[in-house]
DNA sequence: AGTTTAACTTAGAATTGAGATA
DNA sequence: TATCTCAATTCTAAGTTAAACT
């Protein structure tokens, strides 16, 4: 028995070291072909580009010296000077921003602000404000938000910020009683670990397994740490509480001078150039080493996530841009440097712990990615008038002779009527069991006669998805057929594939996928719900009421694309407050209501000691207000129950057409900033425009 | 024709910040 | 004037998909 499994456990590392082979050798077979694809076309011109290169970069690192040279003068000038010529000198820019801003209108608000100064008077004009790319005015469109097409003639930017080093802090972990001081190593390990105190994490069996495995490995081989039950890491973690308190006792001076400091650093990596606009960038900064936290039961939750060096950072720049110095990482050098204008990222590095490799691109208020999400809502929309067609056509293809067309069928009739993802392939060993549509196994699914079916499946980010749906009798046959006779672990839709269902979209739309229908499902959804509004009772709703329609319609779109939240903590508790407080209004309110009649009808009042105002007329006038203040309360405690565990913020942010949001507010003239925050208003601002009349249909 | 992966979108948690409130 | 609350922002994990690769 013992032999056996032994034997069984050789197999299985024989194949995963044949596994990691395999990826290594692809790697290896990776780099190869960019090696060749620069040294072919590229070795004659190689040579003087090198050349060209490191002038460029000479000149850079000279400006930077110069500029930082500046800065040291700078800072023993005055505040106040220092303020003025921050917002008026030209020269000490970093390189992004000077391009944007364009050195000619610099100067001419230099000169007005020059004469505005004079007057005391302060004009803002267009100036002083970013520019905005408006390419949705462009002939093109978004043309250029295709996948695959072009995406710049120049590109440049300024790299990434690599994440600091750890710095020791030489305190002791306490093992069995006695003091263990770690070496740095060690120490920063068993420091992350205390980064998830508080956390769930805390207390998962994989988390703590995996946390204790790596961190054996980094302890000395003549270690007495041998056991995690053991260890107690309080030493270190009050020694990350109290840092923790000491930034947020900073003074207020100090607060805003480090501000100032990470936004002087911020500032020369948050943008790109792209085709001579300043694009913000989504993500500079490298990700920091840590304990991985991977969702639900990721079996490699608890493993270090370690530091990226720059040799695993590949950037993506045009070829004429200069090449961006590695910053704070003296010995190291860039893995690679690529000019692809057909992709979106400035930067791609490997994880520190999983396979896959990660990309450094644009903020979402970048025409870079406002494009294609133009594209998105446009793809979704041109699905509505597709929608009867496709349903006639896997309606018949139910009750097709090929099990695979019926199992087609059906599952497209789950991700049009339940807005469920595809459900991709996962490797159970890398990652965690979840599942979409078609990994949907036969334990997720209970049948109840007629036409019940029961769904309870962890879908993406292990989100438990609960549902009982009324189906037809053709996916009710089909679904039982399909289970019929299968083990639980057995999948549901074992003869098709994502793959297969993206195929079979493409004869209604060239550009249709599964994901498509969660757009489109979640955009008609609100509309529906915001068409139920009659605009003619307008005149009877509030600002705060229409507010909460909106949010309501909203709140079916979250419910249908499964969007949850995680309870805050403390929600209970303050449930229990807002209870409280109701209660209390309400008694007030019954007193005055009393209160009231007893002046209308002439009665001597009940109770002086309470400050009520004398008046009839005053005290009804404050009973009114009180009602409507109890009004208020009682729907802000429904909101707040409803909103428990439901994330409103997904949809918006992803699936629901904001010109609809957009247009209804115009109709029924709610302040758009009222649903749609600062964030969400600067990454739609090609919907801002369009007209009350606009509807997804 | 099936499999893998590069490139992209979508996701909830954690952190930070701003405003309300005691 | 501190504290509390909630909204906004940041972070990075975890999906989908088409194209590239056997």
């Amino acid at each position: 028995m013992m032999a056996e499994l032994n034997q069984e456990q050789t197999k299985n590392n024989d194949v995963k070291e044949k596994k990691e082979k395999d990826k290594k050798e692809k790697k290896e077979k990776k780099e190869k072909k960019h090696k060749k694809e620069d040294g072919t076309k590229e070795k004659k011109e190689k040579k003087d580009k090198d050349g060209k290169h490191k002038d460029k970069k000479e000149k850079k690192e000279k400006k930077h010296k110069d500029k930082e040279h500046k800065k040291d003068k700078k800072e023993k000038k005055e505040k106040k000077e220092k303020k003025e010529k921050k917002d008026t000198e030209v020269g000490d820019k970093p390189v992004a921003k000077r391009r944007l801003h364009v050195v000619k209108h610099l100067q001419a608000k230099k000169k007005r602000q020059e004469k505005n100064s004079e007057q005391k008077v302060l004009l803002k004009t267009e100036d002083d404000y970013e520019p905005v790319n408006r390419w949705w005015e462009r002939e093109d469109g978004a043309e250029s938000g295709k996948r695959g097409a072009k995406k710049w003639d120049t590109f440049e930017h300024h790299g990434l910020l690599f994440a600091p080093d750890y710095e020791p802090i030489n305190v002791p972990l306490v093992y069995d009683g006695q003091e263990v001081y770690l070496p740095p190593e060690a120490e920063e390990i068993a420091y992350y670990w205390t980064s998830v105190k508080g956390t769930p994490y805390e207390v998962k069996d994989i988390f703590i397994k995996n946390f204790w495995k790596t961190f054996k490995e980094y302890l000395p081989k003549n270690s007495p740490i041998k056991d995690f039950k053991k260890c107690d890491f309080t030493k270190l973690s009050n020694h990350r509480e109290a840092e923790r308190q000491k930034r947020l006792n900073r003074s207020k001076e100090e607060k805003e001078a480090e501000k100032a400091k990470t936004a002087k650093e911020t500032e020369w990596y948050s943008h790109a150039i792209v085709n001579g606009v300043r694009e913000k960038l989504g993500n500079f900064r490298l990700e920091p080493p840590q304990l991985f936290r991977g969702r639900g039961e990721h079996p490699k939750q608890g493993l270090l996530k370690k530091r990226t060096f720059p040799e695993s950072v590949t950037l993506n720049i045009a070829e004429t841009a200069c090449v961006p110095k590695v910053c704070g990482m003296p010995g190291h050098a860039w893995r690679d440097i690529v000019h692809e204008n057909t992709v979106q990222w400035i930067a791609t590095f490997e994880d520190g712990l999983l396979q896959d490799s990660k990309y450094v691109s644009f903020a979402a208020t970048s025409g870079l990615k406002g494009q294609p999400d133009m594209l998105k809502y446009d793809r979704a929309k041109r699905l509505v008038s597709k929608i009867d067609q496709i349903r006639d056509s896997y309606r018949s293809l139910m009750k097709s002779k090929k099990p695979a067309d019926r199992q087609k069928a059906t599952a497209t009739y789950f991700i049009d009527k339940l807005a469920l993802r595809v459900g991709g392939e996962k490797d159970t060993e890398e990652e965690a069991d979840t599942v979409g549509c078609c990994s949907l196994r036969v334990e997720h699914l209970k049948l109840t006669e007629p036409l019940t079916i029961h769904l309870d499946f962890l879908g993406k980010d292990s989100i438990r998805y609960t549902n009982s749906v009324e189906v037809t009798k053709e996916v009710f046959d089909n679904v039982q057929g399909f289970i019929s006779g299968k083990a639980p672990t057995a999948q549901v839709f074992d003869k098709i594939a994502p793959a297969d269902l993206n195929e079979y979209f493409k004869q209604f739309m060239d550009d249709l996928s599964a994901k498509v229908f969660r757009t489109y499902n979640a955009s008609f959804t609100l509309q529906a719900e915001l068409n139920r509004f009659e605009v003619k009772n307008r005149s009877s709703f509030s600002q705060d009421q229409l507010y909460q329609f909106y949010n309501d319609a909203n709140r079916q779109v979250a419910i249908l694309c499964n969007h949850q939240k995680a309870e805050s903590k403390g929600h209970a508790q303050s449930m229990e407050k807002m209870r409280n407080a109701q209660k209390e209004m309400e008694r007030n309110y019954k007193a005055l209501k009393r209160h009231v009649q007893a002046l209308q009808q002439g009665k001597p009042i009940q109770d002086a000691s309470a400050k009520l105002p004398k008046d009839a007329k005053a005290a009804e006038k404050k009973m009114h207000e009180v009602k409507a203040r109890l009004l208020r309360h009682r729907t802000a405690i429904e909101t707040k129950e409803a909103n428990k565990t439901v994330s409103l913020g997904t949809s918006k942010v992803n699936y629901m057409d904001p010109r609809i949001t957009v247009a209804w507010c115009k109709k029924v003239d709610l302040a758009i900033e009222k649903v749609f925050p600062k964030t969400i208003r600067t990454k739609f601002p090609w919907a801002m425009h369009f007209p009350s009349s606009y509807v997804f249909e």
